[in-house]
DNA sequence: GATGAATGAGCATTCATTCAT
DNA sequence: CATGAATGAATGCTCATTCAT
């Protein structure tokens, strides 16, 4: 009866610690990394001072965990099945989901983004995660020129790169920034597709999208 | 009445400001804006660290002056007529010479990207800028739309806003963190041209781009 | 009525303390008296941090039951007879045995100097015990000037004091900080011998040493 | 006429560094290396805690600086000329302003001695100090032994070990400790030379002192 | 104008010690 | 008895900023 979800079946210690991460987590999101003082991240804890070093060795490392839990998500993410039939059907729910895995987890990705200015390790995991998707795309339009669906004048390896550093981008402006026009990440997706496929101007590549959409719902 | 040897016309204090600002530019640029002391900042310009406060009330307002330069620059670049002609065209152009200032002013935009975490109003600004080439862009899809030349499942304001964010995050990818292939950026305002123009998957919009490419040479 | 597997006849909290103690001896040897950590003390006895408390109040409080130990012993020793016949003997005999109680005591003696630094009360007993060593001494000398065997240009008092400051110095540099020249702790006390009882110039008392060496073996 | 001796020709920051040394000296001497604190020093010099960051990056590096003077001073004196004659002379001249150069500096070799328990470089220095006057012993005993001035009996180099580790420990139990009686050097520095020169025990080797005593007064 | 000495708030970090379990 | 989580005082150190010279 007593038991609690969240609660049981963990040693005090790992709760704490669990509580510092948390907290952690709370006040870079409030404060930025560079701000953000151990006593606060403590103090929001409901600790004193000196538990964070039982927990942690310092403000760094506390990010460290937070960030490969991340990376983790991400990676998780990126080695899921592309969908399959038209490379639209891929690109449409990719973006989808990638882009509600961003705004679930804006917090890390806006840390993420800071530490890498200062922490030559954390840009390099963000780097390693840029290049796990970029390659994830890649293979999807390899796949596409294989099957004849792919332009030839365009280079799978740079348009990968750019497609990806569009979502990206749009995603940290509209998520972490909050810069960008509320609209629903259906929306968003769709637009992003019709780039993708069909580019800004005339001679249309429409259609297919109707379709993917439904697989989504 | 006496000539002055050094750049003409600027009393000695103007000198020394710009030194000041060089120096700050330098040091910015060897360790960002948060590990960046005043100190080393004025020994570079070859002053006592004292010397500083008589230019610049702070570390942020050096900053500052360097950010408002780069962002007049990026106005001044903004508001240069599009090119003639059709859309792919205006495209080519912008994308290649935006890429160029972008990587000859590749320590302010770090510059403005890391202060951005910290500085509200750098945040401020960098969306000011922001704002300032979506429209561009709108406008020129707006114009294409009224020609006939978009496509009409694209919302000119969702795309301007993607194929912006596009373009900036390669350029920070490329040209700070040096985590792009080296590539021309010929190739690359191609590859984007041909993004923007036709998409990725089939029904071609290429020959235009040649065309393009002649006006820049 | 179960026999005990260790250590006869202690109560668990018994050995418990002697654990803490041997581990508070290692740990002070290897890291000084001032760097060591209760923690690692409890560690290497295999405790947790708090158990250290139940069996001492304070870290201060095991290197004095540590240091009482090392007085008694010492103590001991300085209480024993001396030897007898010539003086010469006694010296030699003293000396020799002293170098070796000191070198096998060498952490303790080690952690007696360094405390006396920070902790008045450990200050003077080590004074304590050398006050008990010049005594000792003088009573020695006083017996060798009885019986006409003393110069009378040296005053007792002072050749003590200067002759247990050599030798505890001596064994200081030698044992502690293995300064000296690795030699037989035999030879050495032949030295120390010659030093009493001759000095270091012209009118040999040499012969006298070859006997008491035997006493010894 | 407004010239004052110790204050002019030193720039303000030379004088400044100086205050701190000479704080650092005072407050090392009440408190004992290990318990002084760095704000005591700035405080006792009369500057704010940040101020001695100025002129010494940590509390070890006074110490460091206070010890390489005392270094310096010692080894001066070590090399001074040792007075000619009977080595029992030498003997009685050397121990004489040996004792009141360390009774002058009893402070520094207090932190001498006490920062080696925990500074490894600074027992190095130490041991350099003492291999020093080693030499000088040494040379002088070898001087001693050629002239046919030394009893055969005694090896010069373990000699001059002892004889040296006495004197410095009796200067250290007298200046620093205050644990020994009260006594004029000159009566202790007879005692001494008494020792060294006929030892303890008949057979006299005294006139010769008196003589030696007459060169100093 | 310049200098560089001095300030002092601000934050990280350590570790002896306590105490609930 | 033993654990180990939590406390919090103590201190070191940095650096933007001020100001007397």
């Amino acid at each position: 009866m007593s038991a609690n979800v969240s609660t049981t079946k963990l040693k005090k210690g790992d709760r704490s610690q669990r509580a510092i991460k948390a907290a952690a987590r709370k006040v870079f999101e409030a404060d930025g990394f560079t701000k953000a003082r151990v006593q606060d991240i403590a103090a929001e804890a409901g600790f004193s001072n000196g538990a964070f070093y039982r927990y942690f060795s310092d403000k760094t490392s506390v990010m460290m965990a937070l960030l490969k839990d991340l990376v983790e998500g991400t990676l998780a993410f990126a080695r899921e099945p592309l969908g399959s039939g038209h490379p639209t059907n891929s690109i449409y729910l990719t973006t989808h989901s990638y882009l509600e895995f961003y705004a679930e987890n804006r917090d890390l990705f806006a840390l993420l983004v800071e530490a890498s200015h200062t922490h030559p390790d954390v840009e390099t995991m963000w780097n390693e995660l840029r290049t796990e998707a970029v390659e994830h795309v890649t293979h999807m339009l390899d796949t596409a020129r294989d099957s004849g669906h792919m332009r030839a004048e365009v280079d799978p390896q740079t348009a990968a790169e750019l497609l990806t550093a569009m979502t990206d981008q749009y995603a940290y402006l509209r998520f972490v920034l909050d810069r960008m026009p509320e609209q629903s990440v259906e929306a968003v997706s769709r637009q992003v597709t019709e780039i993708w496929s069909g580019g800004v101007f005339m001679s249309p590549a429409a259609p297919r999208i109707a379709a993917a959409q439904q697989t989504v719902t």
